[in-house]
RNA sequence: GCCCCCAUCGUCUAGUGGUUAGGACAGCGGCCUUUCAAGCCGUCAACAGCGAUUCGAAUUCGCUUGGGGGCACCA
């Protein structure tokens, strides 16, 4: 590489950036700062038909989101800006008046009605569809009539007619593509906007982008463009198509497809890192065996060699996997940190969380190992911020056992816990915590013993009565962090249910 | 229809002429254990097919099949 590497991420505000799209930025990014390059985001919005609102600032979002930062687009600026191709209007235009001028392009006066029945036409009779040229040799007497009449031409690039075009993907390898099967592409709309073709074209060259990193859906696109750079004496960038990510269905993947927005992943409780490292791992490897990549690791080992070229299904479960490797790694700290966002957002949680965050802390660490994504999280803890349990009295009925055999192992350790508790409280005062884990089991578990049941089953009927789940983290524990009269109250009312 | 790309376990992948074809997720079985997890151990499972080159092909070449992408005054 003798060029400063600089690459660029050109999203266009048409949507909510995707899976893909943001796989192709965090490509981008960790080849700029891999090889110390420059990492680029401009806004590609030349198409004022699909704009959509509250787009640019869900990519941007999305970007921020993965700590994907840019050293030149908005918000930041740079030496080669304006970063949005809305406002580099002129450079387009003189672009094709040269073109134009040289006699790479022309003056297309057709109308979309005309194009469209004859794509219709091609497409019956099972031609290829592209435009017939119909423009390409218009006598100057011609277009003066056209212009007379008012209509606004399009320019459309004079693709010759005989040839090959050919370049070296650094992921592909040799490409090439006969001139015959391009037609001539539109580079300026009739309303003055470029298309992506042009506007691509002339931005990587005035930006001086050195690779083009982007999805292999536009592999074929790229023998136009290098068509234009010829065209308009530009040295072509290197070219990087990556394969895609695909649907179950192995499709391009796309809404249908269930959550694609980078930010659904973020609202259902992925962690950035987890994102950032799986991400990364669809396509890219780093050898036969690593699967959890810390970000720094990341970008040193990165490299376009290890992308392969087979698109990948989006495996979710994988996923999940791996954000519980992600969240299980984090502090406790860190844990209550990103988990309060997602415990605010429920009434009780967010409630417990203003009155008692000490509480809280104490709670999460029982659910921490058991979560594979921080929305579960509320879930998986809401029995802790509740008042009255719901669950069904006979859930309560331990393994072969019976409503009596039942109400007898709740009295009992009803009678065993208050006795210990207050046997604690006067003979030690402060010194010895009265209800935690370790006396807990001292007193519940040789109390299996004299009821003759088996510990499961006590346990059991314990953890439905404190709980009113059957699975839930260990009861010990969950006990003394609910607390001695929260614990008391609820097996007093599961006897009431009994 | 035309053009381009791709092809290893269900999924993500390692592999670049000689490997018992490796790892991960999921699945299954077991251990641990008060449940659920986590952890550990084990197990199931793949080179799409056919030719060619070669002493020898997952690895090279061709064909077939399959899949994907592109073919707008969208990007």
């Amino acid at each position: 590489m003798t060029k400063p590497v600089r690459v660029r991420f050109a999203p266009s505000p048409t949507g909510y950036p995707h899976v893909g799209n943001i796989r192709t930025a965090l490509f981008n990014w960790l080849f700029a700062r891999r090889y110390g390059g420059r990492f680029i985001v401009r806004i590609e919005d030349t198409d004022l038909a699909r704009k959509v609102e509250g787009a640019e600032k869900g990519i941007l979002d999305s970007l921020r989101w993965l700590s994907l930062d840019w050293d030149e687009g908005p918000d930041v600026g740079g030496d080669y800006g304006p970063y949005y191709q809305s406002q580099r209007l002129e450079l387009y235009k003189s672009a094709a008046e040269k073109l134009v001028a040289q006699g790479d392009a022309y003056y297309c006066y057709c109308s979309p009605e005309r194009l469209e029945a004859m794509r219709a036409e091609q497409v019956k009779r099972k031609q290829p569809p592209g435009y017939d040229r119909h423009c390409r040799e218009l006598a100057p007497e011609e277009r003066a009539q056209k212009e007379a009449e008012g209509i606004v031409p399009v320019v459309r690039f004079r693709v010759p007619l005989e040839g090959q075009t050919r370049f070296k993907d650094l992921i592909y390898g040799d490409v090439v593509f006969g001139h015959s099967t391009l037609d001539d592409f539109v580079l300026l709309k009739s309303d003055g906007y470029p298309t992506y073709h042009l506007a691509n074209v002339v931005d990587d060259h005035a930006m001086k982008i050195s690779h083009v990193i982007r999805a292999e859906e536009w592999i074929s696109s790229t023998p136009r463009h290098l068509l234009l750079y010829q065209a308009l004496g530009f040295e072509p960038p290197e070219f990087i198509h990556h394969p895609m990510i695909l649907g179950p269905d192995r499709a391009k993947l796309s809404k249908r497809h269930g959550a694609v927005s980078i930010l659904d992943y973020r609202d259902q409780g992925y962690l950035p890192q987890t994102m950032f490292n799986f991400l990364a791992l669809i396509g890219w490897s780093l050898d036969d065996r690593t699967e959890i990549i810390p970000r720094q690791a990341l970008v040193d080992n990165f490299s376009l060699e290890r992308i392969g070229k087979t698109g990948a299904i989006f495996n979710r479960e994988k996923l999940d996997w791996m954000n519980g490797v992600y969240i299980r790694s984090l502090t406790p700290d860190e844990f209550f940190d990103a988990v309060q966002p997602f415990l605010m957002s429920d009434i009780a949680a967010g409630e417990a969380l203003i009155e008692n965050e000490d509480y809280v802390r104490e709670v999460l660490p029982l659910v921490q190992e058991r979560a594979k994504t921080l929305l579960e999280v509320v879930e998986l803890t809401r029995f802790f911020f509740v008042d009255g349990l719901d669950y069904d009295a006979s859930q309560l009925i331990g393994k072969k056992m019976d409503a009596q055999s039942t109400v007898n192992a709740l009295k009992a350790a009803q009678e065993n816990l208050e006795k210990l508790v207050v046997l604690q409280e006067s003979a030690t005062s402060e010194t010895l915590p009265a209800f935690d884990a370790d006396s807990l089991e001292a007193v519940l578990r040789p109390l299996a013993a004299e009821l003759e049941l088996k510990t499961g089953q006590l346990f059991g009927v314990l953890r439905v009565a404190v709980t009113g789940q059957s699975a839930a983290p260990p009861l010990f524990a969950t006990m003394a962090v609910l607390g001695r009269e929260r614990s008391l109250k609820r097996i007093a009312a599961a006897l009431s249910k009994l």
